[in-house]
RNA sequence: GGUUCCGUAGCUCAGCUGGAUAGAGCAACUGCCUUCUAAGCAGUAGGUCGAUGGUUCGAAUCCAUCCGGAAUCACCA
């Protein structure tokens, strides 16, 4: 059998089958796996190739399924029903698909999709005022298994952090910091960098929403009172002050910033990420500017009478949008098309994805059709993958109200139930402390990445931290467990591989088709489809009922116990594939796999 | 108000380039560890696929309208 997907095998031996027999070419084929109940391996839709025949769907199945096992292929048996022809395998070819399967070459033929396109992918784009949160955890996951998807298909990958370190924001931690922060350090207190600047940022909160309360008091209305706060003066003070490089309020920028970097850094590590490249707003933003002006005199962009600049949308079914404000100053769209070209110069990617949450949805698309207008040369290549809100019961997070779920924390919590519920289930003996190390944090993280993967990303999802995290069924370590157990299994089996016999006859049962149906989907899982949305779910899905499928298999099918080699070196064989693929799959998603838990 | 996205079991979600009897997991109930790891397997129960029309051999899937929810539409970031 050649090496491609066989369902896409079959869809060619049937096209050549309907040519011959009705003379019909490029009909509509559509391969499935029948649905539970049914008999065969593989089902063949009628309806839609009886219309141009013109036969009945019943009479052509026949004729179908006649031609078909005459071919000699490995068809044993068909059966037509309610205009589908199922068609099953002989055992013959099932254990010689088994024998010739590799699943090194099934990645060999995904990496030859890619052809070394070059794709930058830029997640998860922080703030600096803030540590990261449950939200950036979602955008991390979808980056990294995005990229790794895309890798696995051959693609050259690019990983771009852009981190968003300038503006008012950033100045609510620093003018908090500077007036009530007595020179404190995250060294001098011992917390992490990112969490430590975060504090300042809910301190300048508190004190602004008090300033706001006492200028009430005094009869000031709510929204004189928001404008007039001594502290909201202050920070627009402090804000002009940056941009003119004030050298005190830089210098504390910058340090701040660095105890920042250096705590998201110690989580980026944590979750085994790394960036090709960090940009920094605070330097695209300058190549924006100048682009405006690029774009102002290539008619791109237009100026009004206040010297803003405009870029008109209408066409594209936006709006018309600022690009620079009249005091000259940029807006967030500006860096972004600095960005943009930045990026490009710096690596000519052919495509450029975007992970960010769908409330920039719009911004997007605006930012997209400005890049075009201006004819970028990477226009074409522009995705964003929006991804839905992370919501808790309680609504939606809010890092002011004090609501968000911390990063590091959940982490860690997630490490913790794991590390019990090992303990409980007393799979620790034997372990030394730096296993059970690494096995509650690839089992805590692995569920918690496979927990969020699995739902589509364009939908927002609910986060309950209070129902601690399952670890049974569809999840993370469900899939660990799985893996664990064939390898467990695969140390125990004595190899016969050298004695092969492909001469003794085997019976390959129920829970086996099963299982060989889902390992033979497995390049059709894997591949990006670049037309189609990207997500990840896809490889969870798969993952997931592939390990399903092997739970029955294991649970029906005494591997160890056959005393037919040719049996028992089959059996053998799809633990092999089932337990690499598994790999492969949850290596996509960022899981990594335990040899025993 | 305009635009976009979402409404599937009590809960969390698959399925959506139209195809057979709409699937998992959790929670509930029943079995299975003298047998390769029970974080497992098998089974029971649970549904007007938000509503109504339309397209057709056939609709959870496509189209229209409505209902419900979310996001967005700043010289904010």
């Amino acid at each position: 059998m050649p090496a491609q997907t066989l369902a896409l095998w079959l869809k060619e031996i049937t096209q050549s089958a309907i040519t011959d027999l009705f003379n019909l070419h490029n009909s509509p084929i559509t391969i499935a796996e029948p649905p539970k109940g049914f008999s065969g391996d593989l089902t063949i839709n009628l309806f839609q190739l009886a219309k141009p025949a013109q036969i009945p769907p019943q009479e052509l199945g026949e004729k179908l399924g006649d031609y078909l096992i005459q071919q000699n292929i490995g068809i044993d048996s068909f059966q037509v029903i309610k205009g589908f022809l199922n068609l099953t395998f002989s055992h013959e070819f099932w254990r010689n698909w088994t024998h010739n399967f590799n699943p090194n070459k099934e990645i060999q033929a995904l990496h030859a999709n890619g052809n070394n396109i070059r794709v930058l992918i830029e997640f998860p784009s922080p703030n600096t005022n803030k540590p990261l949160h449950l939200g950036h955890l979602r955008n991390i996951f979808l980056g990294e298994a995005l990229s790794r998807m895309f890798e696995l298909n051959g693609y050259s990958v690019i990983r771009a952090n852009l981190v968003n370190d300038r503006g008012v924001h950033i100045c609510k931690s620093m003018y908090a910091w500077m007036k009530l922060g007595n020179n404190e350090t995250p060294y001098s207190t011992n917390i992490k960098g990112d969490h430590f600047v975060g504090n300042y940022y809910v301190k300048f909160e508190k004190l602004y929403q008090e300033e706001i309360a006492a200028l009430i008091e005094k009869g000031l209305t709510k929204e004189q009172a928001a404008k007039e706060a001594p502290c909201q003066l202050a920070l627009y003070q402090m804000l002009a002050k940056w941009e003119q490089g004030d050298p005190e309020i830089r210098k504390v920028w910058t340090t701040m910033n660095q105890w920042v970097y250096e705590g998201f850094e110690t989580t980026f590590t944590r979750l085994g990420i790394h960036f090709d490249k960090t940009y920094y707003e605070s330097n695209t933003y300058l190549l924006g500017k100048e682009l405006i002006q690029e774009g102002l005199m290539n008619n791109v962009f237009y100026q009004r009478p206040d010297n803003s600049i405009w870029v008109d949308l209408q066409a594209e079914k936006l709006e018309e949008k600022l690009v620079l404000r009249s005091d000259g100053t940029s807006v967030y769209i500006t860096q972004d098309i600095g960005t943009a070209r930045l990026k490009y110069l710096d690596f000519k990617m052919d495509r450029s994805v975007y992970v960010i949450g769908n409330e920039q949805e719009h911004q997007m698309k605006a930012l997209f059709a400005i890049l075009n207008k201006m004819q970028e040369p990477y226009a074409e290549g522009l995705y964003h993958l929006s991804y839905g809100m992370v919501e808790l019961p309680t609504g939606k997070m809010k890092s002011r109200e004090g609501t968000v779920v911390d990063a590091d924390d959940l982490l860690d919590e997630m490490e913790l139930i794991a590390e019990n519920k090992t303990r409980e289930l007393g799979k620790t003996e034997g372990l030394s402390e730096p296993e059970l190390n690494h096995l509650k944090k690839i089992i805590g993280e692995g569920a918690l990445r496979y927990l969020i993967l699995k739902v589509d990303p364009r939908k927002g999802m609910l986060f309950d931290p209070e129902e601690s995290i399952d670890f049974k069924g569809n999840t993370g370590p469900f899939l660990q467990y799985t893996y664990a157990r064939i390898f467990s299994l695969l140390q125990k089996a004595t190899i016969n591989a050298e004695s092969n016999s492909l001469h003794q006859e085997i019976i390959i049962g129920d829970a086996e088709r099963l299982l060989l149906r889902q390992l033979a989907g497995f390049q059709d899982a894997l591949k990006v489809k670049t037309d189609k949305e990207y997500d990840p779910g896809r490889v969870a899905n798969y993952a997931f009922e592939l390990a399903s499928r092997f739970g029955r298999f294991y649970n029906e099918v005494p591997v160890l116990k056959s005393n037919n080699t040719s049996e028992l070196n089959f059996r053998i064989q799809l633990c092999q594939h089932t337990a690499q693929i598994l790999k492969i799959c949850l290596s996509v998603l960022g899981i990594e796999v335990p040899e025993r838990m």
